[in-house]
DNA sequence: AAAATTAGTTATATATTATACCTAATCAGC
DNA sequence: GCTGATTAGGTATAATATATAACTAATTTT
C-alpha cells in the first residue's frame, strides 16, 4: 500500500476515547443538576479563591449582610447549614475580622450577627468577582436560559 | 415595671420566624443550582434507598448497563468520579453480585465491566422508583420547566 | 530494549455533612 | 413564682464525599 499513512499522530492519545452513551443517565434531572452545579461551582470557587472565600462562606456573608442582627440559627437555617457546622464558620469570620457576634438585645442566649466594615469591604470585592463569574455563566448557558433557570428553581 | 405583655402574645405560633431576605443570594445561578440539586437529591435518595443504592451508585449502574465492556477509567471519568474512588464502588458491586470485572480482550491491564443478571434486574427495579421520583419532580417544578432545564444543561 | 505512559489499586488527606449531647437562657403551664 | 420543657450556641465526633501521591503490572513510544 503505497499510500500508507496510518494516522499515527492520534493513534494513542486522542482516538482511543470513543464517547460513552450517556443518554440514559442524562435524562435525569438530578444528574443534570448535580453535574451542572459542579461545573458552575468550579468557576465560582476559582472566582472566590483570591478573597479567601468558598461558596458556603460567600453565601453566608451575603445573607448576614442582607439580614444584620439575625441569630446564628436563623442564618444557618436559611442557608441549609447545620447549626453546629455554622459555629466554625462564624469563628473564622471573627478571627478574620469579617463579622461579629453582638449580644442580642432580646435574648441573652443568641447572637446578633453583623458584618464588620472589613467584612463589608471584602464582600464588595468578592461581589465583583462573582459578577464576572455570572457573566461567564451567562455565556456558557444562554442569555435567557439563565433567567429561565432562576425562575424555575425559585418557584421551588 | 412597665406592663409589657403585648409582645408575648404572637410568639406562640407563627411569628417567631420572620423570613430572612434571601433575594441577594438567590440571584446567583450557583446557589440556585446547589439548593435545587439538594432538594431533588433528598427525594431521589429516598427513592433509591430500598434498593440499597445511592445517586452515585445508581448512575454508575446505568452507565455500565448502557456501555458494557468499557473500562473502569472510562466509566468513572464519564461520571466525573476519581478513578481511585471508583474502585470501592466496583468492589461493592462485585460483592453484591451486581456487576463484574471481566478481563479485557485487548488490554490485560484493564477490566471490561458489565452488569450481571442480578444487576440488570436490580437496575430495572430501581428505574421504576426513579421514574416515580421524576414524576414527583415534574410536579414540583413545572411540566415544561423540566424540559427547559434539561435542554439548557445538556447544552453545557 | 529502555523510557514513558496507562489501568487499576492502596493508602491517606481533606472537605463536607450529620448526630449526640452539654450549658445557659428562655418559655409554657400551672 | 416555680418547674419542666424547649431553645441557642457550642463541643466532640461520626459518616460521607472527594482529592492526591505513589505503587505494580501492562502497554506504548522512541
Amino acid at each position: 500500500m503505497p499510500d500508507s499513512r496510518k494516522e499515527h499522530r492520534r493513534s494513542a492519545a486522542a482516538s482511543k476515547e470513543n464517547a460513552l452513551d450517556m443518554q440514559a443517565i442524562e435524562g435525569h434531572v438530578g444528574y443534570l443538576l448535580r453535574r451542572t452545579q459542579l461545573l458552575v461551582f468550579e468557576d465560582v470557587i476559582r472566582a472566590l479563591e483570591p478573597h479567601g472565600l468558598r461558596p458556603a462562606t460567600y453565601s453566608a456573608l451575603v445573607v448576614i449582610d442582607a439580614n444584620p442582627g439575625r441569630s446564628q440559627r436563623e442564618i444557618a437555617s436559611a442557608l441549609g447549614i447545620q447549626r453546629p457546622n455554622f459555629v466554625a464558620m462564624m469563628d473564622e469570620f471573627e478571627t478574620r475580622g469579617l463579622a461579629e457576634r453582638l449580644p442580642s438585645p432580646t435574648d441573652r442566649r443568641s447572637h446578633a450577627l453583623k458584618l464588620t466594615e472589613r467584612g463589608t469591604a471584602l464582600l464588595a470585592e468578592a461581589n465583583k468577582s462573582v459578577r464576572a463569574h455570572e457573566k461567564r455563566m451567562a455565556q456558557k448557558f444562554t442569555p435567557e436560559g439563565i433567567n429561565t433557570l432562576k425562575a424555575i428553581l425559585r418557584g421551588k
